[in-house]
RNA sequence: GCCCCCAUCGUCCAGCGGCCUAGGACGCCUGCCUUUCACGCAGGUAACACGGGUUCGAAUCCCGUUGGGGGUGCCA
């Protein structure tokens, strides 16, 4: 039998980077099964139910390449089938109306001495639909479901311990439960796959699945958590964890992929770092692991400067003309001081040292400043310039050599050489200092040959002034 | 509170009863390369939460404890 699996978010305003991993791993599914991936988008709360939501869910899917083939199906606009089906509940008698709020339950569950939640309050009231009513199913008193859960093994409730749940809200709108039983039903699911916030709900599903007689129920396969540094699941609130958010900081769709396959899964062979083709040849949600992954970035930059690398050098340069450019981020320099041709040759440089696209800017920004400013706070002044050896002289030699240079990256590297050599101490990191504001950073000498003479030893001046200040 | 899940280096992954003096990767540290930084290379640091079983033998199986997490909505 082909597999065929489901990924369902329900629509928040953009994609979690959870949800992409949850996509992610259903796609890896599919893709090493020879099976297929529907997109179905939950939203049977009317609040989800805005068009650019959808967008925000489609758009990164497809940044990263995980596809699907049939899609998206909007639970919204299966309602009906919903309405029916919370019917065909409660005419068998598996669900009943209930006119109590939340509150109310509450408020009971204190009164009577029991622990919170709602405890069948109306279960045998036999009241009448209303305005106000909720439709809740009746939850056997006794007995277990059992989930043969694909990665976590053998998991079971016992039903005492589900209360009745609501199945339809009083404004007549069918819960997510029923939806999600339904539609896995008509649309031939075999497998979900999903996260373990959502284990909980399985149980519930399931009696909803038999209650309506749906017929064989789909395999289920929960997987661990994403968290921070806390141990806590990701959250919009705490936590960086929007997708789209990464790629606008220069993280490749690809280095992101392979960066998610490896939080809940490893390949057998320990080679992390790998085109998708080998992801999804080696990928088997039984290998998949229990325990929560933390979603580390260092690594994530490690990876990403790993596939940044391995770009053709004219793939980096356009890649990273949005962030040189400044469209959508601030760039230090005036718009009209940048020269691509220059960026261009130093690009293969700046590639070289790179974890994220965005970073260019900072390796390449004394190219096209007027002034650099220097920290005076920073490690790098503090040990090589304010500690370095013979620090004004070597600032001082250059400023007057640079005057009557040839003007030209080889000639430029030897006065520094020189000046060094004359003074028996290491004149590099001093003169990087002063040109660029910063220790690290490209092979510079080249590249300031392109600056104008002044403004090189007006540099030079201005970092022996702070010096000496 | 109750229900459910989880537990190997700081982090991610390997280990599926003997091959484990516990392996790889990231990070961190050292050295080499280099008069910058990075890459690369060579090293190093660092873990089976604890206690009981089972077994000739346990990181691997079972039970308990502890710790962490998730759920407990007329959100999904």
């Amino acid at each position: 039998m082909s597999t065929r699996v489901r990924f369902a978010p329900a629509p928040t305003g953009f994609l979690h980077v959870g949800s992409a991993r949850s996509a992610l791993f259903n796609w890896l599914f599919a893709q090493s099964t020879g099976g297929e991936m529907i997109l179905r988008i939950e939203d049977t709360d009317a609040a989800l139910r805005k068009p650019e939501f959808i967008d925000a869910i489609v758009k990164p899917l497809q940044t990263l390449g995980i596809t699907w083939d049939e899609g998206p199906y909007y639970q919204s606009q299966r309602k009906q089938f919903h309405v029916d089906a919370v019917e065909q509940l409660v005419e068998s008698g598996h669900a009943y109306y209930c006119n109590l709020t939340r509150e109310d339950a509450d408020r009971l569950a204190e009164e009577a001495g029991l622990p919170p939640g709602y405890h069948g309050w109306s279960r045998d009231a036999g009241l009448p639909d209303g305005p106000d009513c909720v439709v809740r199913f009746r939850t056997p008193d006794d007995g277990e479901v059992v989930i043969d859960d694909l990665v976590r093994g053998t998991v079971r409730f016992a039903c005492k311990e589900l209360e009745d749940f609501v199945i339809r809200r009083s404004d007549g709108s069918p819960t997510f439960l029923v939806a999600n039983a339904v539609d896995d039903a008509d649309m031939g699911i075999t497998h979900v796959v999903r996260g373990e916030d959502l284990l909980n709900t399985t149980p519930k599903v399931m009696l909803l699945w038999d209650a309506l007689d749906l017929g064989d129920k789909p395999d289920y396969g929960h997987l661990p958590l994403l968290v921070n540094e806390q141990r806590k699941k990701l959250s919009k609130r705490r936590d960086d964890v929007s997708l789209m958010e990464f790629l606008a900081k220069g993280y490749l769709p690809e280095a992101m992929v392979n960066h998610l396959a490896l939080l809940g899964w490893g390949p057998p062979d320990d080679v992390e770092i790998r085109p998708i083709g080998e992801i999804i040849e080696l990928f088997k949600l039984e290998n998949v692991n229990k325990g929560s992954a933390f979603f580390d970035i260092a690594k994530l930059d490690h990876i990403n400067g790993t596939y940044i690398r391995e770009l053709p050098v004219e793939r980096f340069v356009e890649l990273t003309e949005p962030f040189v450019y400044g469209v959508d981020i601030d760039v230090p320099w005036a718009s009209e001081a940048f020269d691509p041709a220059r960026y261009e040759r130093v690009a293969g440089e700046v590639q070289q040292r790179v974890a994220t696209l965005a970073e260019a800017v900072d390796f390449v920004d004394w190219l096209f400043v007027e002034d650099v400013e220097y920290d005076l706070e920073s490690k790098a002044w503090n040990k090589s310039m304010r500690k370095g050896k013979q620090v004004p002289e070597i600032l001082e030699m250059l400023a007057s050599r640079f005057a009557d240079v040839e003007w030209s990256g080889e000639a430029l590297n030897d006065a520094v050489m020189a000046v060094g050599n004359e003074l028996g101490a290491r004149s590099q990191v001093p003169a990087r200092i002063a040109i660029t504001g910063t220790n690290a950073g490209i092979p510079m000498w080249d590249a300031v040959a392109e600056l104008d003479r002044d403004v090189v030893i007006r540099r030079l001046e201005n970092a022996l002034t702070a010096l000496r200040a």
